[in-house]
Order: structure tokens, then C-alpha cells, then sequence
RNA sequence: GCUGCUAUAGUGUAGAGGCCAAUCAUGUCGGCCUUUCACGCCGACGACAGGGGUUCGAAUCCCCUUAGCAGCACCA
């Protein structure tokens, strides 16, 4: 029988499963796009967002995707970061073909500079700022535009030679200073920044984003450009420098503002968390970053399917949790072994039983994964919370019990190995372990660590996510002296 | 305040004047299956922000109102 093409990629793998977003202008012939990323910590969920989406459309259209380190700001740079970003860029699987650092283009931007002063596009500002900032929004000219090319030139240069300090002197690119939006008008493009030392590379003067990124953007041959509202305003900005070297602009789309509930998520706010012991470090699961939803047992995959499901549309939006659960779930449920985990566990001798010998499937769709054999010789714990009140259940793939409750004391007898019974009296089937074949498991959760104890064989799932029978995903993050500590992805 | 963008079910999304008493996913609730409250299957619930226009006809176009968001830095 031949397969459809269609059915083939779809057993290929769950990664193209997600819906077809709208075609962009101009991509019929192949795109250069960007993800340009600020190193100051790891990459968190919004930056998932525009990576994935830039990502989706270089491999729709083919082309090449450019990472670009925009670390012109020393103060916005964390040494660490460089890593940690390419790291996090790995797990997404991102399909960069080229990296570009812009702390080693200084001399470009330098040029670039130059020559739009020569144009009369810029001039020297040596303003203080919040003088300037009042001559704005009344779109007044401050004295230092008046200046001839020339006069520009030399200041330029002196910036250059370090014959000014932080604060003293900008570089303005001329626009209008009528622009209905005061936000146009004469932004900066360079700056001079004495402290702290960059990471990288010996400099003072510094391009500012809406400079390095239009010079980059054209020399880099970036077609097409996909990024937050918040940058709509930068979009207008970097026409000007467009139209002053007579350079065709990319194409941009502007998705809305993406909202996310429950986790931290700005950079400073987490650095000061750690710094403070709040948090345990980048990947503390309760941070939006990336290497906290990975260590949480979420896949890239899910991540992936989650954001080109929300797609570029305008509209502001809340992140939906519920949606990236179940994105995650149909990767993983078909992978994840089963396993039991008691949590809250009470240990209890069932009177009469004989020892048994419990096969329960590794995982229930799959039978060709074998079984754990779990041997119940007659002490065994218990879930609390699901006996209590109980007067029968049934220990799945292993027999009923009946409980007595001497005030909150069981008092546990064997009740026979018939399902049908368990059945007709509605008995619920729930997890156990012998009392004398188990792990101490923590399972940490967002709400908390839940103490427990999980079947043996889950030492041998470091690193994997696996279900805990009637409690949900987890991923194994940790098995150390016996003891396993597992991560709590969703139900 | 100024400038601009957006507004479809709880959440995300499709829809570019008639094919929409509005798509899909997720969720919730029922049912089936099942030695997990998982997976799968079946069914149900649930939305065009409000008001005016234009048109034979509007979720789709225009205006107003309301709401949300973004920018107004020598950050990105």
C-alpha cells in the first residue's frame, strides 16, 4: 500500500503538525531574517515567541536566519548570557545559518556614522538630554543642529577620541521635528558609554539600537522582519536612516503584545530573585525562562506548536498555559513510560492477602514496552488523600482492600483479585508500592514540593518525562543516593 | 497628555461584503473505551466589545464610543 506524502510527514514526527500561518510579501523567492536577542540572561518565553515565528517562516520560504548578539549596551550585558542564549537557541532548534556579534562591527557602525553625517542626515549633539527632551515636545531645534557637516565631522571625531565624556555629546539623526509623533524626532544613534568596560571589546562610543539595527539590517540583507509592537515606533525611526543611504527597507509585521500569567519574566526581576535566593537560579520553575519550562519536562516541540498557533497576529494576547500543556501532552503521552508514585503515602498491612505479584504496563497503548513487576507481600503504601473515606478500592494490576476506619486509623483486609467486583462497587483503582521496593521521590511543583515515594525502576528515567499514574507528567530531573526528584509538568 | 495599533467563545485562532444561524484547537460538561482522573472515540456548551452609518446584503468597509496595548530614553 502506498502512503499519502501528506501521511508520511505527519508519522515523521508531530513537529509540522501545526497550522498555516499567512504568507508573507515578497517571500516567494526565499528570505534573510533575524532574531537579534539582547545577552543580558537566558531567553524566556517572549523571545521563544519571535525566534519560533522568524524560524517558521525561514523554513517555509527557505533562506538563511541570522542571529544577531545585540550587545551595544555594556550595561545590558551579561558576560554569561552569550552562552546561555545560544544554549536556549540549541533546545528551540532554531535553523540559524549565520551568527553576528555586534560588539565586533563597532568600525562599521563607526563608518556608517560618518557618512551620514557627511549626508547632513546627523549631527552632534552636546545638549544635556533633558534640555533636549523639552525642546522636543514643544519641536524646537536645539542649537547644536544648525551645525555644517564639517563642524559635525570634527565633533564626531572627537567623540571618537575620547574627548568627551559620557553624556556630553550624541550623535542625532535630523528627521522632523514637526512629526505628529514626538517620538520621531531626532533620536539618537550614538552614544558614549565610560562604565561599565564592554565584555568584548575596548570601546566608549556605542551605536544605539535604532542605528546598529537599520545599518545591520540592510548589510546583513535581512528581507523580512517579524518582532513585537513595541518596536513599531523603532520601525519608523530606522526609515530615516533607510532613506538617507537610498536603501530598500525589509518588510515588517508587528505582532501584538503577549501577555504571560504566573511565572517572572523580565530579566532584572529574575536576576534580582536569584541574587536573593528567591529563586535557585535561571532555571528555578518559577521563572518563564526557557531552561525553566525544559526542566519542567516541557519540549521544544510544544513550545514550537504553542507559539505558531498564536501566530503574528496584532492583537494583544494572554500566553495560555493550558494551551502549551496540551501542545506538550500529545508529544509526550505516547513516550513516557508509566510509573507509580505515592504521594502523602500511608503504610498499611493488608490482613489476608496473599503475596502477589503485580504486572502493569509500561505503558498501556503500547504493550510491546513490557511491564514492571511490582511483588505486594503484604505491607504496602498508600496514597492518603485517595483512601480516605474509602471503604474499598482496588491497588491497580494487583487486588481490592477493604477498609475499616477505626477513627483515622485503616484497618485494610484483602478483598479478592476480581476486577468485576471492584467494579460493581465502584471501588476507585488507585496507584501503590510495595513497602519494601521504593524510592523517596519529591515531586516539585509550582505550588510546592509534594514528598512521596515512586517505583524503583524510575532511576533509571534521569532526564525523561514520565507519567505518575493518576497525577500526571513529570520529568526526572535528578536521581541521587536513592532518591528522586522529579519535576511537575501538567496533568 | 501626544502619536499609533488592536478589538471573534474561558484561552488561542480561521474569517480579507453574500459560501458564516461563524472554523479549528484547547477548555468545561456528558457518554463510550479502559485495571490511571492518561490516551483514543462520540456528543454538548460557548464568541463577531457597544452604537450609528454605507450596501439588496457586513464579523468583514466608514464614523463615534468604550476597552486594551505600544511608543514618546544618550535600553533592546
Amino acid at each position: 500500500m502506498e502512503l499519502a506524502p501528506e501521511l508520511l510527514e505527519e508519522l515523521s514526527g508531530p513537529h509540522e503538525r501545526s497550522r498555516e500561518l499567512p504568507a508573507l510579501e515578497g517571500a516567494e523567492n526565499g528570505v534573510v531574517m533575524r532574531f537579534a536577542p539582547n545577552p543580558s540572561g537566558p531567553l524566556h518565553l517572549g523571545h521563544a515567541r519571535a525566534s519560533i515565528l522568524n524560524d517558521y517562516y525561514v523554513r517555509r520560504y527557505g533562506g538563511r536566519y541570522v542571529l544577531r548578539i545585540e550587545d551595544t549596551d555594556p550595561r545590558r550585558v551579561d558576560p554569561e548570557a552569550y552562552r546561555m542564549v545560544l544554549e536556549d537557541i540549541e533546545w528551540l532548534g532554531l535553523n540559524i545559518t549565520d551568527i553576528v556579534y555586534q560588539s565586533d562591527r563597532l568600525d562599521v557602525y563607526y563608518d556608517w556614522c560618518r557618512r551620514l553625517i557627511e549626508l547632513g542626515g546627523a549631527y552632534v549633539c552636546v545638549c544635556d538630554a533633558e534640555r533636549f527632551r523639552e525642546l522636543k515636545l514643544k519641536g524646537k531645534a536645539c542649537p547644536c543642529r544648525e551645525r555644517t557637516a564639517d563642524e559635525n565631522l570634527d565633533l564626531w571625531q572627537q567623540m571618537l577620541d575620547g574627548e568627551f565624556y559620557e553624556g556630553d555629546a550624541t550623535v542625532r539623526v535630523k528627521t522632523d521635528l514637526a512629526h505628529p509623533d514626538p517620538a520621531m524626532r531626532d533620536f539618537s544613534a550614538m552614544r558614549i558609554v565610560n562604565a561599565p568596560p564592554h565584555p568584548r571589546v575596548d570601546a566608549m562610543v556605542f551605536p544605539l539600537m535604532n542605528f546598529s539595527v537599520a545599518v545591520d539590517d540592510h548589510l546583513l540583507g535581512i528581507t523580512h522582519v517579524i518582532r513585537g509592537k513595541d518596536h513599531i515606533a523603532n520601525t519608523g525611526r530606522q526609515r530615516y536612516i533607510f532613506d538617507y543611504f537610498g536603501w530598500r527597507p525589509p518588510v515588517y509585521r508587528h505582532y501584538g503584545r503577549m501577555g504571560i500569567s504566573g511565572v517572572v519574566l523580565s530579566t532584572s526581576g529574575m536576576r534580582e530573585g536569584i541574587r536573593s535566593g528567591l529563586y535557585t537560579g535561571w532555571d528555578d520553575i518559577h521563572l518563564g525562562t526557557l531552561r525553566a519550562i525544559a526542566r519542567r519536562g516541557i519540549e521544544p516541540a510544544a513550545v514550537r506548536n504553542a507559539m505558531v498557533d498564536i501566530g503574528i497576529g496584532e492583537t494583544d494576547i494572554t500566553f495560555s498555559w493550558e494551551n502549551l500543556y496540551a501542545r506538550n501532552k500529545e508529544l509526550v503521552d505516547p513516550k513516557a513510560n508509566r510509573y507509580f508514585f505515592v504521594p502523602d503515602p500511608v503504610e498499611v498491612t493488608v490482613e489476608g492477602a496473599p503475596v502477589h505479584e503485580a504486572r502493569a504496563a509500561l505503558h498501556p497503548n503500547d504493550p510491546s514496552r513490557g511491564v514492571r513487576v511490582l511483588v505486594a507481600a503484604g505491607t504496602v503504601l498508600l496514597p492518603k488523600a485517595d483512601i480516605e473515606g474509602k471503604s474499598m478500592v482496588r491497588l491497580k494490576d494487583l487486588y481490592n482492600i477493604r477498609i475499616a476506619w477505626d477513627g483515622d486509623v485503616p484497618q485494610v483486609t484483602y478483598a479478592g483479585e476480581s476486577l468485576g467486583d471492584a467494579r460493581r462497587e465502584k471501588a476507585p483503582i488507585i496507584q501503590w508500592l510495595p513497602a519494601d521496593a521504593r524510592l523517596p521521590c519529591t515531586l516539585h511543583t509550582q505550588d510546592g514540593d509534594i514528598e512521596g515515594f515512586c517505583e524503583p525502576l524510575v532511576a533509571g528515567e534521569r532526564d525523561n518525562v514520565v507519567q505518575f499514574e493518576r497525577v500526571g507528567f513529570a520529568r526526572v530531573d535528578a536521581v541521587d543516593g536513592g532518591r528522586v526528584s522529579a519535576y511537575f509538568a501538567h496533568r
